[in-house]
DNA sequence: AAGAATCCTGACCGATTGGTCAGGAGGAGT
DNA sequence: ACTCCTCCTGACCAATCGGTCAGGATTCTT
């Protein structure tokens, strides 16, 4: 266990803080170090660079993410349950951790290519690839639809949550909506996804 | 119509590119400058400041997007050909104008609270509550479920098409993905949604 | 008690930031 | 010829930026 003094560990709190709400570069080392509660140079003590405490705060993000999602059994799946699970579990993460979700979420969009996408194949990747392998065990079990590409429902499952989760606060504003609950709405949309928006499957294509 | 001058009309050009890729805080006057090929003192007897720079670059995305978007016919909707439709100039729209709307999604996720909601209901809110019109004629017309929320049906086109958007380069460098085309995997993302994930729904609730 | 190591800080650095200002160039109106 | 107006600029400003440095506390080791 690596030795962590009490300011060290407060300026890696603000820092993850303030980068997820704002990014990288609206973020100056002295508000990090205001609302840490120690000076600017004591940042330059802990970390050699504005860059390297960056990447620390991502680094530590992806650490506290990679053990939490462990809902995926490996066993056949015969029911629509452990997708449910799964989306659930999902999006839950995604609420408890708002500032690291949101943190890595930006850095995919806008920071650097490289680094940005390998960070989304560390984060996303592995456990989208044990979604895609449930879904077509489902598939070979007959619960789900033969004829659609398992990566692209799961890459839905995904993305409806993804966007939820990102567009909370601006949904409740637009017009006629009445979402309450992130973990009601999770599930209906989820539901919509599973059972499809056409009323019988007569519509081919 | 009120006269522009070619400096200024760079100058927008750049700022809007600029800020889109890289967000309000990342970008400084002078690198719009030197983008737009004028001196930092042009900009400033465009704009008073770089906040209002940034308004006007915002309200100019609105409006070019606002009369872009009218595929939208109020018939009564026999078939799910206008949700395709709809899903496929919606997903166009996006990628003919990158800049814009990054620019936009942007706002609605990190800017200012009140602004940024008030802009995302400005620019997606009367479309967005046409197609939620839309879907419940399709519901009345018996083509689409009728046991569902047509404002859920509609949130989650959108963003499966917003998360496809904002997540293109990333999604094609997961495991296992083969995503060579955005309109493509669009239709078959909008074919998932309509169709449900399921086999037979025989899975209730 | 002495020394070493860690934690932390105020003062400071050059560079860059958003923004100001006086004024030059050039076309339009008189 | 003159003025007026718009477009544009280089020089400049105070403030802030990321980062350095010498040294004061505090704690751990011996």
């Amino acid at each position: 266990m690596v030795r962590v003094s009490d300011g060290e560990r407060r300026i890696l709190e603000a820092a993850g803080d303030l980068f997820s709400r704002h990014g990288f570069d609206a973020v100056s080392i002295q508000k990090i170090a205001t609302r840490a509660d120690v000076s600017k140079a004591t940042i330059f003590h802990h970390f050699s660079s504005k860059q390297e405490l960056y990447i620390i705060v991502l680094k530590q993000a992806c650490l506290n993410i990679g053990t939490i999602l462990q809902c995926l059994e490996k066993e056949p799946c015969t029911s629509v349950q452990p997708l449910r699970d799964f989306a659930s579990a999902h999006l839950n993460n995604m609420f408890d951790q708002e500032n690291i979700f949101r943190l890595i979420l930006r850095e995919m969009t806008d920071g650097d290519r490289e680094r940005g996408q390998a960070l989304a194949v560390d984060v996303f990747g592995e456990h989208f690839s044990r979604l895609v392998v449930l879904i077509q065990s489902g598939q070979t079990e007959g619960i789900l639809r033969g004829d659609m590409d398992a990566v692209d429902a799961a890459a839905a499952i995904v993305g409806l949550n993804v966007f939820m989760f990102q567009s909370w606060s601006v949904l409740q504003h637009l017009p006629g909506t009445h979402f309450d609950d992130h973990a009601r709405t999770g599930e209906r949309w989820l539901r919509l996804l599973l059972l499809g928006i056409t009323d019988r499957a007569k519509i081919t294509a």
